[in-house]
Formats: structure tokens, sequence, C-alpha cells
DNA sequence: GGCGCTATGATGATGTATCAACAACCGGGT
DNA sequence: ACCCGGTTGTTGATACATCATCATAGCGCC
């Protein structure tokens, strides 16, 4: 490997403060979550399709894509959250493979409960500090990275 | 809780976008450190610090603030990072409750060898999508972002 | 010295993320 | 009917992150 494109100053100050966003940004919001609405990131995001899904009810594969997880990832997280009860598991009537994942009458009031704040949280540790001619510049560019991501999901 | 004030459109694509960026950028960057210099992100992370400093020497208190990390997460990544032998631990000579984490020569063959591909692969994943005149509207908003955070450490 | 208070690290429990291996099933071709 | 490659989901191993708890050590104060 030979000498690497380093980075110069200008792109070091925003690579640091975009780690350093990720570090504190997430774990704050997580905070947040949990202690507004005693739920996790990782069960707050499939909670939210669920929610908007016809009956609560989606197929995991389905369910996987929509967040942009792997099947692994999706399977352990509804088995600890069909262990909270925010969830159930039931078979795939069209495809014996399948498993169907539905959102339980308590998931269902711990996601009505914990959006507003969620939301709440988001704007005002977040798009407060944004300008608004900042807005369209952050999207395209983080779009732009996206789309040239190898194994890309969108 | 009264109605929060939800994100408009232009709001809720710069956030999607952002966090699909933290998913899949993250997570290609990880698996290339892995593949290509043997680290995990979090190794990397430690190594950084440590291998700039004189004789890879720090105190486990003084590389949890350079990285922004807490007691906790620095004394379980350096147990595992000493049974890979990236470093080792020893007592501290100034104050009896701390511990010094030293590199290894092992751990310093790993920095060497990791950084250039780790920088090339953030560069050619991010900073090539990036526009010149974006950079500083990134690093601005992202650091008054962080400057508003509660439990801010920088 | 003795007493609180804080700082520092270690540790175990729990939740989360990734990988490899596996089992079951679908579809198509033969 | 049969095999075969690809899909789907589960499971166990390992790594990582956070929290609560604990033990020890410094530090100031009486």
């Amino acid at each position: 490997m030979s000498e690497p494109r380093w980075l110069d100053e200008r792109e070091a100050r925003v690579w640091r403060s975009y780690v350093g966003l990720r570090l504190h940004l997430e774990a704050e919001l997580e905070r947040r979550l949990v202690r507004d609405g005693g739920l996790s990131n990782a069960e707050f995001t499939l909670l939210v399709p669920l929610s908007e899904s016809p009956d609560g009810l989606l197929r995991a594969r389905d369910l996987g894509r929509m967040v942009g997880w792997e099947r692994s990832r999706i399977s352990h997280q509804v088995a600890r959250m069909e262990k909270r009860g925010l969830v159930a598991r039931e078979e795939c009537p069209e495809d014996a493979r399948g498993s169907m994942v539905r959102l339980t009458e308590s998931g269902r009031e711990a996601i009505v409960a914990a959006a507003p704040s969620h939301v709440e949280a988001v704007r005002s540790l977040f798009f407060d500090a944004i300008a608004d001619d900042e807005l369209d510049v952050m999207a395209g560019a983080f779009e732009r990275v996206l789309d040239r991501l190898p194994c890309d999901v969108g």
C-alpha cells in the first residue's frame, strides 16, 4: 500500500465533528428514548414500521428491508422484543419459511407513548442547531455518500 | 406531553439520510478496517492516541477523555485488547488508583499497518462524495449540534 | 488520626451487532 | 419424482456498549 491521501485540516475538522456527533448525539437520543418512553433505539426502529402497517403485521423479511437490517439482526431483536411482550411471532401463511411479526397491544401503547418525545428530542438536539439553508446541503451530501456505498440499500 | 413539533419534509429528508449514513457508512468502514488491518473500530480508536503518545503510554483516565469514552468502556475494551496482545496494563506510579495503558510492539505494528487503508477508506467513501464548499457547512453544523448537547465532552 | 467525599478502575449483567453455521423451504429444470 | 441453487429464519459465538455496583485510593476537613 503506497502513501494514502491524508486528510487536510478542513477534512479532519469535518471528520472529527462527525465522529463526535455520531458518538454523543446518538447516545443522548438513546438515553432520552429509554428515559421518556422505556424503549431502546433498536426497539423503536422496529416498532415504527410495524405501527404503520395494517394490523401491525409484517413479514420479518420485509421488516428487515424497511429498516435496512440483516436477517440475523431482525431475528435476535424480535426475540428480545417478544420476551418483553412488544411483538409476537406467527407463522407465515404463504411461505412456510417465513415468519410474521405482529405488534401487540402493549407494543402499540409503547410506540404511541414514546414517539412524540423522541421527535421532540431529535428536533431540539439536532434541528434547532441547524440553519435552514444548511438542510439541503446536508441532505444532498449525505445522499451522495449513500449512493456511492458498495453494498448500498438506500 | 402536548403535540410535538413534527419534522417537515425537508427535515425528514435530512434525518433519513443521516440515519442511513450512520448505519451504512460505519458498517462499511468497520468491515474494511477488519478486512484490511485486522482491527475493529473500537481497537483503532484506542490505538490512535496511544501511538501518538510518548512511549505509547497513557493513563486510562486520559485515554478515556481523549476519545470521549467513559471509564467502564475503556476498562472493558482495554481488557479485550490486552487479551489480544495489542496493549498491556501497568500500575500508575503517581496515583495508586490509576492504571496505565501501554502500546505493545504488536499493537504498534497493527496500527501502522491499518492506518493508511483506513484513511483511504474514509476518503474514498466519504470525502470523495463531498464538494469543497460543503465541508465548512457540515463542520459548522456538526460543531453547533455538539456544543448544545447536555453532557457534552467536545 | 479519623471521617466523609470524590475519583478511578474493575466487574457482572443485560442489551445490541455481526458472523458463521444450520435447517427448512421455495422454485425451476430435468 | 428428484435434485439444486437460492431464500428465509434461527441459533451460538464473539465483540461491543451501558449500567449498577464495588473496592480502593486520594483529598480536604474536623
